[in-house]
DNA sequence: CTTGCTTTTGATATCGATAACATTTATACA
DNA sequence: TGTATAAATGTTATCGATATCAAAAGCAAG
């Protein structure tokens, strides 16, 4: 450990000013007990010191933190970043800080992190989604705080939830690829073990493929990490070397159609002409790229705003709530040019 | 607030395994100070009460805070992600979190966040870039803990830096369009005033022209945020409408010269062949687009992991630091089929 | 200038863990 | 078996702020 100066502390700033270190303390927040001039002598003073104040002590002695945590699969994701935005501004006017953590697709990682995050004591939890090990569960439902999960709706809730049905956002496009007549459909997809959202879309391919009596076999799963790109290729090489006459194919992020789309390309197809891809996400690069990528907008910003209101009633509720414990969001279809 | 019932502390648990709360304490970390008997009995209580470490009060008993703070402009960008992931992967080992905070491209923002990171005791700050406000500096400065740079190399550093040139980087870039033979080219970047990567990236645009003799004016400023990619396509619009004869334009992001390249594509000009776009960053998707985008790969990853070892260096040493102050890291081009 | 109120300031206990030191118990070896 | 040493556990003070209650100062009205 450096050896470094001590740092002041708020009985240095009080023994400057000659007050006592209470005083500094309300002095030092939008305290009205505090006279004019004291309050100035006392900034004076802090300003001379260099103080900065200590959180730690503070947050400990009030008993609250002062900030939420939030778990979300990947850092490296346009998703879940827009959605930690919203939420993150939806708690700056509540002096509320937000503790992001990453799972990397993994429960087991996600039951380390949550238990690392209550350690800290935040005064809120949001979880991405609703499967966890039975531990993670365990420790979520003993947290003594609220709990928020995400991006899904779970079958058992923990207590809260704000999200959307995955099964049901992907039908919105295989609908889509039977609307326009197309019977030969396929679907790439990751690791379901690991991810139950991307299972849950490769679930509403099955379903709604059955729904129509159509065949659900033409399916490729991929090993998503770390390249969220590459997997669209390889996927779409592999659905097109064992069936090349298919027709339309959805996929479970508009990063991996990208990939397919990029892919089709190189390999002299034309979409949409000589095949339909989906996406899934609404990615803002999926706007850009030629062709436009057709997607399911599920709304990711709005998850996590309604997520920050929820907390802030939660947090300011005087005894019982009022609002529904489960909210959802309406995933939609954006049509656009690949499909 | 909610009325929650109140969590059980070390305490509780001591009385339940009938120890002592230090017994406690030294059984819930690898000490090997507690016999085996001892160590289960507490675990079985710290189970059954559903026990979970305050680590607010161990942090501030400790004096040590267990986590480093970094900032970064932007959650939703692929390099900055890739830096604060290698960061966060150097420091697990050593037990340290990292706790991240956004600047948006703004000083005042930095200094607002760098001093509400400080109240948290970070162990070490990491920053991007070199340019601060007065009083974000004096923070810095004032901190006692280990301050790094990232991202740039400043003429007057604080402590210590890991970073590049990012005129030099540009300027790999533009050597290149002039060694294919380009004289007529162009930059498209953001707003100089709130971001220096980007003003020293635009410099190297003006030194390179300048040494060849060579006309700089062909320049588009865009607003770059929040949308990452439509300023790509309103820049290579307004420099095409201007400069219609234009060769070769550098972006100062791969996200931008995405933008441009597809807008390209929609105006009906092929991407080499009619014209030249070069990108900034080497973001995966630069990899995958058709064509692929020719780009200055600045090693994001190998920042975020010289600047883990530089910090658990200085956190651990005894006095003298060994390594030099400033760690430079070496852009290079990446050709590809966009330029 | 005195009473009664409000505003401002201060003293002390406290949050939950750990550091540092003290003490007891176990183990080794002559 | 006794002594030396190591291992295990306990006791007390402490980190830096804030809650809570108490006291002092300021102020208005009679």
């Amino acid at each position: 450990m450096r050896n470094k100066t001590k740092l002041p502390t708020m009985a240095d700033v009080a023994n400057l000013a000659g007050v006592s270190s209470m005083t500094v303390s309300r002095a030092l927040k939008p305290d009205t007990s505090v006279s004019k001039a004291t309050r100035e002598k006392i900034q004076k003073a802090a300003d001379e010191l260099g103080y900065v104040l200590d959180t730690r002590a503070s947050e400990f002695s009030s008993g609250k933190s002062g900030f939420v945590a939030i778990t979300i699969p990947s850092i490296n994701n346009g998703n879940f970043a827009d959605t930690v935005k919203a939420f993150s501004d939806g708690l700056v006017e509540q002096d509320l800080q937000v503790l992001l953590g990453y799972t990397n697709y993994h429960v087991d990682r996600e039951e380390q992190l949550v238990e690392q995050l209550l350690k800290k004591r935040p005064e809120a939890i949001v979880v991405t989604g609703g499967m966890h090990t039975d531990r993670c569960r365990l420790l979520l439902e003993n947290s003594g705080i609220p709990v928020i999960e995400t991006w899904d709706v779970p079958e058992k809730p923990i207590d809260h939830v704000v999200g959307f049905s995955n099964l049901q956002a992907s039908e919105l496009m295989f609908e889509h690829f039977i609307a326009q007549g197309h019977r030969k459909i396929g679907f790439i997809g990751g690791d379901n073990a690991r991810d139950s959202r991307g299972r849950d879309r490769y679930l509403g391919f099955c379903n709604t493929m059955e729904k129509h009596g159509l065949a659900s076999d033409r399916v490729s799963f991929q090993e998503l990490a770390p390249f969220s790109m590459e997997p669209g290729a390889s996927g779409i090489q592999s659905i097109m070397k064992e069936w090349p006459d298919t027709e339309a194919v959805m996929c479970v992020s508009d990063l991996i159609a990208f990939g397919a789309i990029t892919e089709c390309q190189r390999m002299g197809m034309n979409v949409p002409d000589d095949i339909k891809i989906g996406g899934f996400g609404a990615y803002e690069l999926g706007q850009f790229l030629n062709p436009s990528i057709t997607t399911i907008d599920v709304g990711a910003a709005q998850i996590g705003k309604f997520a920050a209101e929820k907390i802030i009633e939660l947090l300011s509720d005087d005894g019982d709530t009022k609002s529904a414990k489960i909210v959802k969001t309406e995933p939609i279809l954006i049509k656009r040019q690949s499909a």
